[in-house]
DNA sequence: GTAATCACG
DNA sequence: ACGTACGTGATTACT
C-alpha cells in the first residue's frame, strides 16, 4: 500500500493507493463500513474531456469520506477494476462533484449505467449552484471544487487542477497531454485524486446545511438531480454526424474565407480579424466611422460593416448607397471562418468514435438556470448549411417543438397583467400577442409594421431597454418608440408595478429575488431593473425542465437530442413522425398561473437543416 | 488576461 | 433622481 497524508481543515486526512490483492480487500473492508459514515465521495481521473473519443480510457477511480480517500487504478488491470466496479455497485450513496461527467465515463468505460448511479448521486456542483449560480467574475464564487472547498473546507486547499499542471511541466507533458501520459504512480497525482474525493464528501454536508438555511426547498435540488440524470442519457445517446457532408463543408468554408481574406488584403487589411487595420483601412477610404465600443475603440462590427455594404440585417440589398468592397470582403471571410472553425470544425474535432457528436449539457449553465450547450446553442439559424450536418438517426426524422412566445406568458403569468393573461387565455392555440398588442392600441386595422413595432418595444422595454437601445434594435424612430412605450404601459400597468415589487422584494432579502421554484437569482447592485428578466428567463426554463420531466414519463426519453431554450429537438422514426409530434406538443402543453403554455411541433426531414430550408 | 466580435434564444 | 435589454460560449487580437 502506497499512503499519502494531507492537512484539511486542521486535521490530517489519509490517501491510500493499493497496490496488491491484500491492499485491495483492504479497501473492501473499508467500503463496506462506508455507507454508515455517510454518502461516499466520488471521483475519477481519466485520459482527457473527450469521453466519446477513441482513445478516451479510464485511469483511476477515487473513493472517500471525510478523512480516508482510495485511489483504485482502473488501468493497472482486471483486479484493480473488479474492485472498483464492485464498490460502484454497492455503496449506496455517492457525492460527486460535477456528476454528470464522471457518470458518463463510468457508463462508458466501466459498465457503471447512468441509470444506476446517477440515483444513488448527490451532485455538489449543483447545489453550489442553488446557493450562487454566479461566476466569479460576476461576484460569486464560481462553481468549480477549488473555490469552493476554499470557502466553505478549507482556505488552503489546494488547487489540484492547477498544481497538477505544474507537475505535468515538470514531466515535459503539458495540460492537453497531462491527465493522459502523467505516471500512474506519480505521488502529487494520487494525492489529489484522494483529496477531490474527500473534498467532495466534505462539501456535500456543508452544502445542504446552507440550502436549508436559506430556505432552498429539497423539491428543487431532487428536480435539479433528475434533470441532470436525464440530459446525461441524453449526452451519451448523441446526434449522428454527416461526417461527409461536415467535412465537403469545412473545406468550402475555409476556401471562401481565404479568397475573401485576399480581397481585403488588397485594402492593407492583414487578418480580417484586426479591428483596427480595418477602421484604419476603411477611413483611409473615405468612410467615416462613428460609432465606438465601450472603450472608445472605432466599432467595425457586423452592423456597421453590413450598413457599409449597403446590407440589411438579413444581409439583403437596401440600395442606398455603393457598396463598400472592403466591407463586404471582411464581412464574408469572418462569416465563413467562424463557421469553419467553430461549427463544422468543432464537430470533426468532438465527434465521437461512434460517430455522434455527444453533446454536453450544463444543465445549470446561466445565473437563471438556463442550461448551456456548448456550440449547439450558438449555430447559426439564418441558414441551413450548418444544422445540416447533424442527422436524426437511420429511418428517422427531426422533430422540433418549441413554446410559443414563453417568455411573454410567463411574463403575463408572474405579473399577472391582467388583458395579457385574458389574450392568453381566450385567444387559443394560434394567439399572437404582438398583434393582439398592436390592435389594442391602433384598433383592428393594425398592421403588421405596428406588430413589429410592439413586439420589438414591448419585449426590449420589459427588461429594461432605453428608448436609443429599442429604436436601434426595431429600426424605429425614437418618437415612436417613446409612443409605444407609453401605450404599453397604459396597456399594461401590471408590469411596471410588478417590477418595481421585485425589486422591493429583493433588496429586502440580500439582492436576491426567488423563482416561482424556489430558485435564487442574485442581483447585480447597479442592475437591479434586470429582475423581470431573471425571473422570466428562469421561469422560462423550468417550464423546459418540466417539458423534459414530461418526456422521460411518456417514454420518448429515447428519442430527444436537445434542449434548446425554449424547444426539444427530437429524432423519431419517420412513419410515425405524427403521432411522436403530438406527443411531444403535449408534454410542452401546460399551465402557469392560468396562463396556457402552447407549444408547436415541427416536422422535418433526415437534417437538422431541414427545419432551416435544407431539402435533406 | 481583457476587449471585441459573432453565433443563439 | 435617473436610466440601464437579458442570458450564454468560442475565437482572435493585443498588451
Amino acid at each position: 500500500m502506497k499512503t499519502y497524508r494531507h492537512a484539511v481543515a486542521g486535521e490530517t486526512v489519509t490517501v491510500h493507493v493499493p497496490q496488491d490483492a491484500d491492499d485491495l480487500g483492504a479497501f473492501l473492508d473499508w467500503v463496506r463500513e462506508a455507507d454508515a459514515r455517510g454518502p461516499v465521495g466520488l471521483d475519477t481521473e481519466t485520459t482527457g474531456l473527450g469521453i466519446y473519443g477513441a482513445d478516451f480510457r479510464l485511469r483511476t477511480v477515487q473513493f472517500g469520506d471525510r478523512s480516508t480517500a482510495w485511489v483504485i487504478h482502473w488501468e493497472r488491470g482486471a483486479l484493480f477494476a473488479d474492485v472498483a466496479r464492485r464498490a460502484l455497485e454497492n455503496v449506496r450513496r455517492f457525492v460527486i462533484h460535477n456528476a454528470p461527467y464522471d457518470w458518463a465515463v463510468l457508463d462508458r468505460c466501466a459498465g457503471i449505467k447512468i441509470e444506476s448511479l446517477a440515483p444513488r448521486t448527490t451532485d455538489t456542483r449543483i447545489k453550489a449552484a442553488l446557493i450562487d449560480p454566479r461566476q466569479p467574475q460576476e461576484g460569486g464564487q464560481g462553481t468549480a471544487l477549488k473555490p469552493l472547498c476554499a470557502l466553505y473546507v478549507d482556505p488552503l486547499a489546494p488547487d489540484t487542477q492547477a498544481d497538477l499542471v505544474q507537475v505535468f511541466r515538470a514531466h515535459g507533458l503539458t495540460k492537453a497531454n497531462g491527465f493522459a501520459k502523467i505516471d500512474l504512480d506519480d505521488p502529487t497525482f494520487n494525492l489529489y485524486g484522494g483529496l477531490d474525493a474527500i473534498f467532495a464528501a466534505r462539501l456535500d454536508p456543508i452544502l445542504t446545511f446552507e440550502l436549508e438555511r436559506l430556505g432552498v426547498r429539497d423539491a428543487l435540488t431532487e428536480y435539479e438531480h433528475e434533470l441532470a440524470r436525464i440530459c446525461t442519457i441524453m449526452q451519451r445517446r448523441g446526434i449522428i454526424l454527416d461526417a461527409e457532408y461536415t467535412r465537403e463543408l469545412d473545406v468550402a468554408l475555409g476556401r471562401e474565407a481565404e479568397e475573401f481574406a485576399e480581397k481585403a488584403a488588397r485594402y492593407g487589411v492583414e487578418s480580417v480579424h484586426a479591428t483596427r487595420q480595418i477602421a484604419e483601412a476603411l477611413a483611409g477610404m473615405g468612410e467615416t466611422l462613428t460609432e465606438r465600443t465601450a472603450s472608445g475603440a472605432v466599432r467595425v462590427d457586423k452592423a456597421v460593416l453590413l450598413s457599409l455594404a449597403d446590407r440589411d440585417m438579413r444581409w439583403e440589398r437596401i440600395g442606398s448607397r455603393t457598396p463598400n468592397a472592403l466591407a463586404e470582403a471582411v464581412l464574408h471571410a469572418k462569416r465563413a471562418s467562424k463557421w469553419k472553425s467553430a461549427y463544422a470544425g468543432g464537430f470533426l474535432k468532438a465527434v465521437g468514435d461512434d460517430g455522434r457528436y455527444h453533446a454536453s449539457i450544463n444543465t445549470l449553465g446561466a445565473r437563471t438556470g438556463r442550461m448551456g450547450v456548448p456550440l449547439v446553442h450558438q449555430l447559426p439559424s439564418s441558414d441551413y448549411m450548418v444544422r445540416r450536418c447533424l442527422l436524426a438517426d437511420e429511418g428517422h426524422v427531426v422533430v422540433s417543438t418549441d413554446f410559443q412566445a414563453v417568455e411573454m406568458r410567463v411574463l403575463a403569468a408572474l405579473a399577472k397583467v391582467r388583458r395579457m393573461v385574458d389574450g392568453f387565455v381566450s385567444g387559443g392555440s394560434g394567439f399572437d400577442i404582438h398583434m393582439f398588442t398592436a390592435q389594442l392600441v391602433k384598433g383592428p386595422n393594425a398592421t403588421k409594421e405596428d406588430r413589429k413595432l410592439y413586439k420589438g418595444a414591448g419585449f426590449g422595454k420589459v427588461y429594461g431597454g432605453g428608448v436609443r437601445t429599442l429604436a436601434r434594435q426595431t429600426g424605429a424612430s425614437e418618437e415612436e418608440i417613446r409612443r409605444a412605450v407609453a401605450a404599453y404601459d397604459r396597456l399594461y400597468p401590471e408590469i411596471r408595478r410588478s417590477t418595481a415589487r421585485w425589486q422591493r422584494e429583493a433588496r429586502a432579502n440580500g439582492m436576491v429575488a426567488v423563482s416561482a421554484t424556489g430558485r435564487r437569482l442574485p442581483l447585480d447592485r447597479d442592475r437591479v431593473y434586470a429582475v423581470t428578466n431573471y425571473l422570466c428567463q428562469s421561469a422560462g426554463r423550468d417550464l423546459l425542465g418540466q417539458a423534459i420531466l414530461n418526456v422521460h414519463e411518456a417514454g420518448l426519453l429515447d428519442t430527444t437530442l436537445l434542449p434548446i431554450h425554449d424547444e426539444l429537438l427530437a429524432s423519431v422514426p419517420a412513419k410515425e413522425a405524427k403521432e411522436y409530434a403530438r406527443v411531444y406538443k403535449k408534454c410542452m402543453t401546460m399551465s402557469l398561473y392560468g396562463v396556457p403554455i402552447t407549444a408547436d411541433a415541427e416536422i422535418g426531414g433526415r437534417s437538422w437543416g431541414s427545419l432551416y430550408g435544407a431539402d435533406y
